[in-house]
DNA sequence: TAGATAAAGTTCGAGGTACGAACAAAACCC
DNA sequence: GGGTTTTGTTCGTACCTCGAACTTTATCTA
């Protein structure tokens, strides 16, 4: 149960339980579909006569539509309610050090289009290059109706102010970028850390999420980012700083890390970890990525499976933190790491058992090979807005 | 954003809109009172009749009650309104593996009484032992409206039973305290880890705590306990088990650990920690308890203090953890050693400066000198029911 | 001292919402 | 072809907030 915050709180109107069950309803024809009104009665406790009002509602504001008529043994039959999947075109772009994606998706959370360019070195460029291509895609389906833009960063972004702050590997210092890509675009923006944006897809769209409420997801890529979803919701912390686990320092004698201390979680742990165990074992392989490092010991390359299974067990070790503070019901993990989660699982898994006595609650998985988690997880950020419990009081 | 959980939703009725907005009153007499009708009016947002309806509603479920009659420079004078503080009678019940603290207090969280007895062996013991008490207590007061009895426990207890589980330092087995409880006394009962009450504590009767959605509590005694309020709302995790930090590794060759690992921060930084410190100073110093050496070194005892300010420096390790991972508006000591806090203090930040370098967003204080964090927290635990946001959607 | 002004608080009709019973529609069974 | 069953709609009731009009109780002004 959450506290009132006075200084930030919605009272109810006349608008309010209309507004709470349609978004119940919502869910569970998401969940349901096709999905008969007789059926979201007996899911919702609603009335048949209140559902069918709302259900009206939500046809005539384009969100479902009515579809094929279903069978019963005796009696009239169902008439299948759908999402209506072109409701809500909602624009992805995940931003990354070089490469920058962007996706058309609908409200399914199905990519209609989707195209990659090299991440433009100027906010002033990227903004104007993005602006371009949004009216493109819009131009190219004018039937649908676009929901918004979500942008996935690599940094922290201001909860309140919407400006994004602590971006060191992406060099931009734009600090109103959601002010600027809404005037060009016409469409709300919302920004994301894209650790957050892991937890999110996975939250939203993973078929495992059914009853979790509380999901950890931990990306690893250069550094190790966390996304934390906890309560049923993402925690940010007051100005979006929260998820900083990848600085948790595990040895205080360990290699120095960017942050300025060493021996902190993501330098045992990243990528770029597993690169430098495996250039320290074979001083010849200098100029290797970990790419090239993971294809290594699918082929066999003892020293690249050792790099990777270091890598492993110090990510085992970082995630057994996590499961012994907080304990969720699920850890995913994300990253091209993912692609040896045959052999380093198991280590992963093992070493969290043995680090940490609370691990019966946690199931410890690697994301799936869902295309673009980031995305995913924007898509869902937008989604939120429609399919989220409002928040009231 | 929370997203709707369709396996335990609640769907909204004709009285949603008035439960929701007869909280937002109440919790702005509790903070404002007192306080006219006129000025919940400017404060909510509402309409004056709409206030009127539901005051009046309060008044007459006696919630609330009019207080004296306030100045205006012209115009009709104000009818102040007040909680009326005996209308939630409740027990808190701080169980410790020594002593059992017990306390009845109003809905303002003012202690009407107060005992303390030695922890009873069994638990069938303590749950006759604490009926009597209740009954007894419930005699005297026969005008006071009870609402029900907290529990706080070493332990942790599982959300959706309420039974409690993992509570070595107590040596109970009971599996279903809260409905023996119930039955004896005839009172709902709630249990809970001492660490989610003193953090629970805080965020309801801290001072500062106006504006803050995230803050954890530290709670050191023999061992650590941290009680997490994010976004609002406490994190127990699916089955009450989040917010043993306690148990993460910071040195893996460090000591032993009751837990079964070595190194965990609680065996750095708990009294227990300090004790052992200052007996491998002074191996003289075997029988000394952490009372003694709180008083030693305020008597300027150097390796009293070297052994509290080794402990302070671990507790600050922990604590960049903390705000490294989870960034929250503040962070409260809770413990003994915040008697020591002037010493200790500037020790315990200066760490969390050198080792975090998301500090900047965190606050970290000790608790205040108030009387029983646990026991407080208890109450807040019974308050939330009437004051809390309810779960809708 | 009487009327104007101002603020607090109440009353009441309008519009929105869920509920629940009655009703209509559309299938199957015998 | 009538009875049964299930789906879906209609409509009156009760509850809620809104907002305007009204009442109450002050002070200010002439």
């Amino acid at each position: 149960m959450r506290k009132i915050d006075l200084n930030n709180f919605q009272v109810a109107t006349n608008g309010t339980a209309r507004d709470i069950n349609s978004r119940i309803m919502l869910n569970l024809v998401r969940k349901h579909q096709p999905i008969s009104r007789a059926d979201l009665t007996r899911h919702s406790g609603l009335q048949r006569s209140t559902v069918s009002v709302i259900t009206e509602q939500l046809i005539s504001e384009q969100w479902l539509r009515e579809g094929a008529v279903g069978a019963t043994l005796r009696g009239r039959r169902p008439t299948f309610l759908h999402l209506n999947e072109n409701r809500a075109g909602i624009f992805g772009i995940n931003v990354r050090p070089f490469f920058t994606n962007m996706a058309l998706a609908n409200l399914e959370g199905r990519f209609l289009e989707q195209e990659s360019i090299p991440t433009p070195t100027s906010p002033d460029k990227f903004v104007s290059e993005i602006a371009e291509r949004v009216r493109s895609m819009m131009k190219q389906r004018p039937q649908m109706a676009y929901e918004g833009i979500g942008v996935s960063l690599p940094g922290r972004v201001d909860l309140s102010s919407q400006k994004f702050i602590f971006a060191p590997n992406l060099g931009w210092h734009e600090e109103d970028l959601k002010k600027r890509l809404e005037q060009v675009t016409g469409l709300s923006v919302d920004l994301e850390n894209e650790a957050n944006a892991c937890a999110l897809s996975e939250f939203w769209f993973g078929s495992y999420s059914d009853g979790v409420s509380n999901l950890i997801a931990v990306a690893v890529s250069e550094g190790i980012g966390v996304g934390m979803i906890l309560n049923g919701q993402l925690v940010r912390g007051p100005s979006g700083l929260a998820g900083e686990f990848g600085h948790v320092i595990i040895n205080e004698n360990g290699p120095k890390c960017g942050c300025g201390n060493r021996g902190c979680w993501e330098v045992f742990a990243s990528n770029s970890a597993a690169v430098r165990y495996y250039q320290d074992a074979r001083p010849s392989g200098r100029d290797k990525t970990f790419e090239d490092i993971l294809q290594l010991a699918e082929q066999g390359d003892r020293k690249a499976i050792e790099a990777l299974e270091n890598m492993a067990h110090y990510l085992g070790r970082g995630i057994a933190m996590l499961v012994t503070g907080l304990a969720p019901d699920v850890i995913v993990v994300v990253g091209e790491v993912t692609r040896a989660w045959d052999r380093l699982g198991p280590v992963v898994t093992d070493t969290v058992k043995q680090l940490s006595f609370t691990h019966t609650t946690t199931r410890i998985i690697a994301s799936g090979p869902a295309p673009q988690p980031r995305l995913r997880g924007i898509i869902a950020l937008v989604l939120q807005k429609h399919f989220g419990a409002p928040m009231i009081a």
